[in-house]
DNA sequence: AATGAATGAGCCTTCATTCAT
DNA sequence: GATGAATGAAGGCTCATTCAT
């Protein structure tokens, strides 16, 4: 703002500017409420450059969710790869995406909390990334159940555990957001803690009764 | 079409015919992508009628809030109220939970799947009616603890408690979808086995530590 | 502008009038040139009327299109029919043409002078209306060829003698405009003198030589 | 791209690489829809050399203007200049004009099919190429009256007898566009034998009549 | 109770044009 | 001689909202 001379920045640092500042803008607003305007405000450039750049509102939209899509799944497979045991493979992954969403809030919004499907091209792209990441999940939770047990556990329960996991995650980020102090190694503690146990029982295929045998 | 008599509907009966199409539309297109338009012509009236009776495209929206959390919390209290132990109460809630929105899917993308917040007043409805759900759940996970243990469960554990569940509960709602013969009784026993044991190891205090003891 | 309430204006009416005021903004500035909103301003409307009520700046093209070929060929056929020779049906078709060219310059431009073809629409709709009124012309060269003489006139030599008719009456439609005194009749008898032998002479497949005899 | 040395070319050469490649886009898309962006594409070269070098869309446009309306006026000129008898100038210059724009028809197409004028400078240049010709034509159509009649022949006529020889011209362009093997010549004679009778008539001052004598 | 007609404001997008190198 | 980076301005289109009947 002091300094008037336009800024000359090479392209590709202005393409990830222009991003980082749609990423901001469609988590505060949505896809729609958005505004090209509004962005590139935040970018400190004019719209043309945008539309130069990025090509349209939709294709900076794509732009976000791939390259978001690719830093969670890279941390989370970065985690999640090395420690041997499933359950501790599961903790990493949790770990990391606990501490991925504490740094980049934003993105995990855009990435998860689009409600409505303005293009097709939008929907196949969060299908994808929703997909990936699921995938990742629920390769996990088999890995854990082949080990233990023996082959029995029933396509369904695994995907049934992974949507509670992910649920349960997802919405463990707006309670992080409101304990800002909670470090990330906790809320992963205290998560395992609580899915655990009922995992195996899920995946076991037992049937909860109540402690009295009521059914 | 011009030999149809324009219908003589007495106004709480159109306000109601009114919302219904608000609350389909809106949970499509999402409140932004959503018209008014849209919404007079799935409610068969004029657009001016819309305003005549809901004031504005805000006015609309809360209108909807408010009659499908009052709905949802209704069925909610009404399942968890009578059972005696909070084990049993808690399953009845869920099952009320799920029985909904199997019912009622656009309600819940309305009530929990707005991802901007487009006016303070929307703001604060949404905050209100999430945090009732919230609270009748945190009752629940409470009067748990205080059965079993003592008073000695914090403040933070039942929360954590609460937004797992809800978070869990949510996403399997997208489970549900997918899975359309599934009974809201098999999901929310399931559910139960998965979480129930956990649910007490954190309200303990647990730490969950790896099977080797390595924290 | 004098009296400030906003008309109200019967839809088919309304219609007409954006029609009437696109047709004179079109023609003098070309359909990429010309602006929604300088048609709205003539129209003495606001710019989403005319979205309303023709979809699209193309939809607005194409309705100008349409009701002014329509209104060329009724005119044309409506003179040329009832004449009993070719020769006076085509005196009175071109009669027709320079009469509806003096009223209406506007409309004519819009439908002969468009250079690039903005969509395909256009492109076809254009296409349509161009054939139509050349059919019209041929169908009177064609005529004239077959009462007088036998059937050997080939199909290229009565297009040809039709583009060059049509030709002479657009590019005089040019003149008329610098001569606004000039009435139709006068011109269309001026054109029959010029073309009326020649067209003869190339139906007939006579090669013209020079004077002299030199090719 | 990034390896082919920018290549360096002489002013004056360039220059007419970027008029080559601004009529093509001009004549396809008209003046308001042509980008300069596609010109400068089109002509191999980054879009501020066409501003240093033609200034501005307009002047780019005029540039082509120039350089084809004396293209087509000297090639006309050559042409009509030598033979002797009016006629023989007539149809030499009517050769010339078809033999240019079998070759160049994206130049006829900018010089005369431009429908709308976006600002002075261009509706002046284009009247100037424009009534050059028209001179030029209108010259050899006197020439040929002064020879035969005397100074009998009005101002008018001739000038309506040039109008419509060059708009059969104009027109026959596009029948040579649909007949692409016809050469040159065989349309010059043709156009002769159409007009050069009743241009006498029209010179004369005949009066067409209905071949039954009413008027 | 109900609606056809109308609009102000805002958003996505593009284009001619210039600046700094 | 040549270009990548950048923008002011304007145009097409839509939407929430209101007026007159």
């Amino acid at each position: 703002m002091s300094d008037i001379r336009r800024q000359r920045v090479p392209r590709p640092v202005r393409e990830q500017q222009i991003i980082d500042a749609a990423i901001r803008v469609f988590a505060r607003r949505g896809y729609h409420a958005a505004s090209v305007d509004e962005i590139a405000e935040l970018a400190g450039i004019s719209k043309p450059m945008v539309y130069l750049y990025l090509d349209s509102k939709e294709g900076l939209f794509l732009a976000c969710l791939r390259r978001e899509a690719e830093r969670l799944l890279t941390a989370f497979r970065a985690a999640a790869g090395p420690a041997h045991s499933p359950e501790l493979r599961l903790r990493a992954g949790l770990l990391a995406f606990f501490t991925f969403v504490a740094e980049h809030r934003d993105s995990w919004v855009v990435l998860h909390r689009q409600s409505s499907e303005p293009s097709p091209a939008i929907t196949a792209e969060l299908a994808r990334s929703r997909r990936a990441l699921l995938a990742e999940v629920t390769g996990l939770v088999r890995a854990d159940i082949e080990e233990s047990d023996g082959p029995a556990c029933p396509e369904d329960d695994a995907e049934f555990v992974t949507y509670t996991l992910v649920g349960a995650a997802d919405s463990l980020t707006d309670w992080m957001a409101l304990h800002p102090g909670e470090p990330p190694e906790r809320i992963t503690l205290r998560l395992m803690n609580m899915v655990w146990v009922g995992m195996r029982n899920v995946l076991d295929g037992e049937v909860w009764t109540t402690p009295s045998g009521t059914p």
